[in-house]
RNA sequence: GGGCCCGUAGCUCAGCUAGGUAGAGCACCGGGCUUUUAACCCGGGGGUCGCGGGUUCAAAUCCCGCCGGGCCCGCCA
């Protein structure tokens, strides 16, 4: 008795599919306050955008759009990204509105989304995406959907008043006008609307002030925007996390809304878990107004998209997910692990785990995997190599150590080759950004006392034999030169690791380091044999 | 006041959607081995599946009630 296999994402897609709809929109949504993290890009990004394909796959029509919502007002909770002053100065205000608080930019928007669209590109991602602040300047659907809020405010008020505590009056107009004075949005009360001309009079409790405003730049307030753009989009499915899910929450008030007000049917919805990020050792919810991310753009500085869309696909929607910039490495490792299941060089006895694994890999890869495995140096290796050689990108030198390591030969395919120097350009910036301390590789420069006095007659001769073999022979295999410094270090010493820690004091200047051979064929083959005689 | 997720070996978790002998990795112990910035191989110990009840020939799995942990909503988004 045994289920076949299927993967969460291929489960969701036949479900829909049989919904045998003309068209799918699978929508998302993100709010531009503050930097779009890694946990944006799992629900509002990768999750959808796979769905679509899957759709696709099938012969649908689908369109996966995100929302990013511009017209919000700024928290004041930035001030943990921004500081206080700023953070109080402009708090209330459209988001489109702020300055950029770095003076780098036009505005908050752009600064936050700068590489944002680059990133997604990188990311494989066919997203058509919007800004609430066009949708209410330009969108027709989104100006019929106010206007039956508005004349339908009884009935919408009626229903938004089962989830408040303060219910609001019979008469309100939910509407948040843009106050031309101040450019407040969060602190205006709509008094009357005149839909002829799409305006809205309005008081200001920030600054006092009253006036008309047009209401292309005011807004819904949410739990009437988020039904207004499902009528607008004609939404079909849409992921959403916690926030969403409760009870009492937006959905069911969207839900009920959806049907009530606008006549349509609610989207389908799928729950997704939150990422966090590990501070001081303990995870803590990503949030970008409140200054706990890892930016979704900084991803493709560090590491290969497909690692980031594996992880997300292997783990389980309903999985909490905890992230440390540390981890990379060993999300590398799960990444070029499926590789190598995928293309069956790995045996994974485990059936299901196997299927899941194929198929995550498959999905990582957009459903388009390679024809052949690129087995690259691991992630680890290369933040080896890359720090041997000063952390600088020089191809020659990266591809002429990988080839004393035997990682590469004439045969190797270009395709291949590139993919190891972008492997290799991250693995700079990790180490440079991100590594913690014993990851990182300090070679010494030069032998002085504090090192020379440590060694015993024993020890030249150990290192002066090593020297000698390197030096007598060409393209020597690391597995061999592993095995002539293991038997010789069995020669001179008692227990042999001695002579390990004194090759790791001559070089590093500690008593451990990574794997001795290929960590050596990494450096100048003249330096290695000039430290072992002591020359320098 | 309400909701969601989680609770299975010391740790991280799989197994629960369709009930059928309790699982993996890490850690630990023993052995092998070359100190490998989380090495590898062989063997071993280790669990009242949070608690209580119910359904059933049979429950980690389904139902009800509790308890514990985390998060979220009841401002705004």
């Amino acid at each position: 008795m045994t289920i076949p296999y299927v993967h969460w994402i291929d489960e969701t897609v036949e479900k829909l599919a049989e919904l045998k709809l003309e068209k799918y929109v699978l929508n998302s949504g993100i709010s531009v306050s503050g930097p779009i993290h890694i946990g944006h890009a799992r629900t509002e990004l990768i999750t959808p955008n796979a769905i679509k394909r899957g759709l696709e796959k099938k012969g649908f029509d689908a369109v996966h759009i995100c929302i990013l919502y511009t017209q919000d007002p700024l928290k004041s909770k930035v001030k943990r990204i921004v500081g206080k002053e700023f953070a109080e100065k402009w708090a209330g205000t459209r988001l489109i509105d702020v300055p950029c608080p770095y003076s780098c930019c036009s505005n908050w928007v752009e600064h936050y989304l700068k590489n944002f669209y680059e990133t997604v590109k990188e990311f494989g991602l066919e997203v058509e995406f919007y800004t609430t602040t066009e949708i209410y300047r330009e969108h027709p659907r989104m100006k019929e959907a106010i206007i039956t809020c508005i004349e339908k405010r009884g009935e919408l008020v009626e229903i938004l008043n089962k989830f408040r505590t303060k219910k609001l009056p019979e008469n309100y107009i939910p509407f948040m006008p843009l106050c031309n004075n101040c450019k407040s949005i969060d602190r205006t009360v709509a008094l009357s609307v005149d839909i002829d001309s799409y305006e809205v009079e309005y008081k200001c409790l920030k600054c006092g002030s009253t006036g008309y405003s047009s209401m292309r730049e005011g807004k819904l307030p949410w739990r009437v925007e988020w039904p207004a753009l499902w009528y607008t989009f004609n939404v079909t499915f849409e992921p959403y996390g916690k926030d969403m899910a409760v009870a009492g929450g937006s959905m069911e008030s969207a839900s009920i809304i959806i049907r009530e007000i606008f006549g349509l049917k609610e989207p389908h919805h799928m729950f997704m878990e939150w990422v966090a990020l590990l501070v001081n050792n303990k995870p803590v919810e990503m949030t970008s107004s409140g200054g706990v991310y890892f930016e979704f753009t900084e991803w493709t500085k560090v590491s290969d998209p497909r690692v980031l869309k594996y992880w997300y696909f292997y783990m389980k929607p309903n999985r909490h997910l905890t992230f440390e910039p540390s981890l990379i490495p060993k999300l590398n490792d799960l990444y070029d692990e499926a590789e190598k299941v995928y293309f069956n060089i790995v045996e994974e006895p485990d059936e299901k785990e196997r299927q899941a694994k194929c198929r995550s890999f498959e999905l990582a890869n957009d459903d388009k995997p390679p024809k052949e495995p690129l087995l690259l140096p691991s992630y680890r290796f290369m933040s080896t190599i890359v720090q041997a050689i000063g952390l600088k990108l020089d191809r020659e030198k990266i591809l002429g150590i990988l080839k004393r390591t035997c990682h590469i030969d004439e045969s190797t395919s270009d395709e291949r080759i590139e993919a190891i120097m972008e492997r290799a350009k991250q693995a700079i910036y990790w180490v440079s950004k991100y590594a913690p301390p014993q990851f990182r590789i300090n070679i010494v420069e030069k032998l002085d006392e504090s090192i020379l006095s440590k060694l015993t007659e024993t020890d030249r001769n150990f290192f002066r034999e090593i020297a000698e073999f390197i030096e007598s022979r060409k393209g020597i295999k690391p597995e061999v030169l592993e095995q002539v410094i293991y038997d010789k270090a069995r020669k001179h010493y008692k227990p042999h690791r001695k002579g390990f820690q004194k090759l790791y004091l001559i070089f590093l200047g500690t008593k451990s380091g990574p794997r001795i051979a290929p960590f050596l064929m990494t450096l100048d083959k003249s330096f290695v044999i000039k430290r072992l005689k002591l020359l320098e």
